[in-house]
DNA sequence: CATGCTTGGATAGTGACACTCTCCAACGAG
DNA sequence: CTCGTTGGAGAGTGTCACTATCCAAGCATG
């Protein structure tokens, strides 16, 4: 299919996909002529892939470039590609090294990781950037005087383990070749994330509705 | 305390300061001179939390704005002051209503909530803005196949359900006043959210090694 | 073959956003 | 008195995800 077609298809302008292609977003079309390119139904679904990690799961361009180049390394296995694509998510900075409220968020998110028993964490001898992510939420909740204790943290930590158990389930019955099994598992990653901050929220306005509410 | 010691205090520098005052996310100093002003704790706790919000959370000034208003609204109970707030947390696009996707992942959210027993989805007279972040990043989990089902879905409703029942157990243990428990409410609702990502990121880490690591 | 539309590629521009810089008049410590 | 400091206001900066404009090379039709 030619450009436009691809457009339609997909509901992205034109110039945004000429954009994406300028990025390495999308691999080039197969050159028809001069001036005309071909794609195809991996194009589509390549690009739909990109504009979920943009648009839903609010991945910048350049992550996304990085998630997707790591999705396509072949000489890692599974469970590498997907971590390395994973690490390539975005995530704020890593705190300073100097702020004591960091830490101790770092020592409560060491003992947290030894309680529920996973590795990655400061321990690792290449820690994730999703643990720099944790030690930052929890210094900034620390700062503000907030329960953050690891007991505080550790039904949450334990919610999130059985949660990974779910998703990886989704992937294993999604089926497909690796490949496709890696691709789902990143995809499942990020796009499940809004649904479950939005989930939250919902059940929170609910607990709240029958705590506070006045009649 | 002068601008430049609430500064120091907060780590945050003082244009920053100056460029939140001008943006109503912190009220003015009490005016001791025709140039100088005064800040005290409460400008310091304030402080904290915008940084919080806008760093940690995500939230953009125009939204953290809002909060805060909704914070300060004494017409609202608790209830509703809060539900206000985090009515004001960003949240995408909602989605288009002609979208056939959009419009399965629609009844897809609506059975999800009405099984586990939740009001404020798409049956409520003002669906919250979670409802259509939701049914957002189900279509957009459908449109690529994944799936997305409400079996699948339930699970990650039920675990959210129960989280929230702990996120209210955390406020109402913090204690202090109504007003002072609202506040909490928001900041655990916003803070938590990258603790819940990062420990699930690093539970699928973990999870993804057990299954598929190659030795 | 002439005409006029479409296509893909390159370049520069746009708008939103969160700051950050510069300037200025008024303090206030030495 | 002087000179660095303070708070306020407006303009400027850097980043990011697009998006508008050009242009030359097709291709479709008379």
């Amino acid at each position: 299919m030619r450009l436009a077609e691809l457009s339609e298809r997909s509901g992205v302008s034109t110039a945004t996909i000429k954009y994406y292609l300028r990025e390495g977003l999308l691999p080039p079309g197969r050159r028809v002529t001069a001036t005309q390119a071909e794609y195809d139904e991996e194009h589509l679904r390549r690009l739909r892939l990109v504009r979920a990690l943009i648009q839903v799961g609010g991945v910048t361009v350049a992550s996304a470039r990085e998630v997707l180049a790591a999705l396509e390394n072949d000489d890692l296995d599974r469970h590498d590609r997907l971590g390395t694509a994973v690490w390539a998510l975005p995530h704020g900075p890593a705190p300073a090294a100097d702020d004591p409220a960091a830490e101790a968020a770092r020592r409560s998110a060491d003992e947290l990781l030894r309680r529920v028993g996973w590795s990655y964490g400061g321990a690792a001898p290449a820690p994730s950037p999703a643990y720099g992510m944790l030690v930052a939420a929890i210094a900034a909740l620390a700062r503000l005087g907030y329960p953050c204790g690891v007991d505080d943290l550790e039904p949450y930590a334990r919610a999130m383990g059985r949660l990974a158990v779910t998703d990886l389930d989704l992937v294993e019955r999604y089926g497909g070749s690796p490949d496709e099994q890696v691709e789902a598992a990143v995809a499942l990653t990020v796009l499940y994330e809004p649904v479950l901050l939005s989930l939250r929220r919902l059940a929170e306005a609910e607990e709240s509705r029958r705590r506070f509410e006045e009649r």
